[in-house]
DNA sequence: CTTGGTGTACTAGTACGAATAGTACACCAA
DNA sequence: TTGGTGTACTATTCGTACTAGTACACCAAG
């Protein structure tokens, strides 16, 4: 599978599946068309319950990352434009201040979270980079 | 006061004033030695529970944010070396792959990325100069 | 038409955390 | 001693996550 869940986490479970898979299609892992496995499936081979599943899907077509067709499966969405863009980028700027006011308690400097930063997106644009060749 | 509550955010209203303490003392609206309000007082002022403001306390206390003398009040704490670092270093990395795969999802480069990153944090520095002349 | 696999929609129940409310207590300075 | 502090405790309400089980609607293939 191209994610794990840890129910012990205190994020729910249902948020790790949305979040897991998101990673993998946006990593190229998962590729637009691709189809999914079916809800009892993965929670199968997750050992969750199939409703806990089935809210993750739901969670993921409302985001239009995966698209749903009753009675034949559920498939990776081709990238679209988002209705509520500005909105989720209001809410990227909040997580960045956050790390900057972390970074302060860190006792990092502005550069330094700067090259952390760098630092990691070229690590994530390699890892995407092997999957798109 | 430094920062609001909003008890239909979905984030619980003691994280809300432990993030809005944390991010005036990283700004420099406060400062080392500062005097709290006592934990009736700020509930009274914020229309919460003095428990709930308690528990804030004791958060920011635990992250050493704050030092508590009891029958005295509460401070500011002066800066030091945390404990758990690199721990917390992680989980900003964490912070920083997620930012990475929204970005996918709001179609911007990774450059769009970077330069939303850099103008906040120029931002951010503006705002803490102003408290630190 | 039937079958089997899909996602969906319910209900019921358990568990946990957030938050309020009220009370009592321990500490310390004036 | 007094008054202000943080702390500890119980009880209660509320919402969400999760499990479990069942039933249903849809669609392709036989």
């Amino acid at each position: 599978m191209w994610f794990r869940v840890d129910p012990r986490l205190p994020t729910p479970v249902y948020q790790q599946v949305v979040d897991g898979i998101k990673e993998a299609v946006a990593k190229g892992l998962l590729k637009p068309r691709d189809r999914l496995p079916a809800v009892r499936e993965l929670a199968m081979l997750m050992m969750l319950n199939h409703n806990t599943v089935a809210k993750a899907y739901q969670e993921l077509e409302r985001e239009r990352v995966i698209e749903v067709i009753r009675g034949r499966g559920t498939y990776v969405a081709a990238p679209s434009l988002l209705a509520n863009r500005s909105e989720r980028i209001v809410k990227m700027s909040e997580t960045i201040k956050q790390l900057c006011v972390e970074a302060y308690y860190l006792q990092m400097t502005e550069d330094d979270l700067l090259t952390l930063f760098q630092d990691l997106m070229n690590e994530w644009k390699r890892e995407k980079g092997r999957n798109n060749t």
